[in-house]
DNA sequence: AGAATGATCCTCT
DNA sequence: GAGGATCATTCTC
C-alpha cells in the first residue's frame, strides 16, 4: 500500500470543501493489532461560523480546544456513554472546524477491524462514525494527535479517484439541520445510510 | 421504539 | 460545586 500523507495545508482550507475532499482519501491507523486502512466513503462538516450543531458554536472549552488549533489534528470524543467519533481539524488556527468522518470502506486489516467488531458483516464494520472507531480500536487516547506527521494514526491518498458525491443533511444533529453538510459517494455500501 | 451508559456543559447556588 | 438536560450512536426488541 502506497500513499501521501495529505500535508497542512489540505486541511487549512475551507470545512465545507474538505468535507467532500477527504471523501476517498484513506485513513490509515499503525495499531497495537497491526496497519487498518479504510478508504473514506462519508463525512459531515462541522464549519466555523453560525454552525449551531458544532460543539465550538458556544466557543471553547477544554473538550473542544483542539478545534480551535492548528488543522491537521484528530479530534475524538466520547459520547451517549459508550462511543468514540473521529474528526479532522480544520481551518486556519483560531478558528473552530472539523470534519466527522463518519464510515468507510475496509481495506487492510479488515480480520483486526471484524474482531474489533464482533464480527460484524463487512459491510457493517466502518459503516457510522462509532462503529468506525470501534473497528480501528480509536479512543480519547488519539485526540489531539497530529495527522501529518506521520503517527500512529493518518489520512493519506493513494490516488483513487472517487466517483459521484452526493450531500445531504447531516444525521443525529438537533440544531442547523438544514445545512447539507453531509457527503458520500453515491452508491458505495459502506455508507451508514442512503 | 427504547435501552444502554457517562462525560460535558449550562444554570444556578 | 451540585443538579440535570443533552448528546455528531448503536443494538436489540
Amino acid at each position: 500500500m502506497d500513499f501521501d500523507i495529505l500535508p497542512r495545508s489540505f486541511y487549512a482550507a475551507d470545512t465545507v470543501d474538505i468535507a467532500q475532499l477527504l471523501l476517498g482519501k484513506l485513513l490509515i491507523h499503525h495499531s497495537p493489532a497491526g496497519l487498518l486502512s479504510a478508504r473514506i466513503v462519508e463525512t459531515e462538516a462541522y464549519v466555523a461560523v453560525g454552525d449551531e450543531a458544532s460543539h465550538a458554536y458556544r466557543g471553547i472549552t477544554p473538550r473542544n480546544s483542539v478545534m480551535f488549533g492548528e488543522p491537521g489534528h484528530a479530534y475524538v470524543y466520547f459520547s451517549y456513554g459508550m462511543h468514540y467519533l473521529l474528526n479532522a481539524v480544520t481551518e486556519a488556527p483560531g478558528v473552530a472546524g472539523a470534519v466527522l468522518i463518519r464510515a468507510a470502506e475496509p481495506v487492510s486489516g479488515v480480520a483486526a477491524m471484524a474482531a474489533n467488531r464482533k464480527n460484524a458483516k463487512h459491510t457493517l464494520l466502518c459503516s457510522g462514525p462509532a462503529r468506525l472507531t470501534s473497528a480501528f480500536g480509536i479512543d480519547t487516547s488519539l485526540d489531539r494527535v497530529d495527522l501529518v506527521e506521520g503517527g500512529l494514526l493518518t489520512i493519506g491518498d493513494d490516488g483513487f479517484r472517487r466517483t459521484h458525491i452526493v450531500s445531504g443533511p447531516r444525521i443525529g444533529i438537533t440544531r442547523s439541520i438544514d445545512f447539507p453538510w453531509r457527503y458520500y459517494i453515491r452508491g458505495n455500501p459502506h455508507v451508514s445510510r442512503p
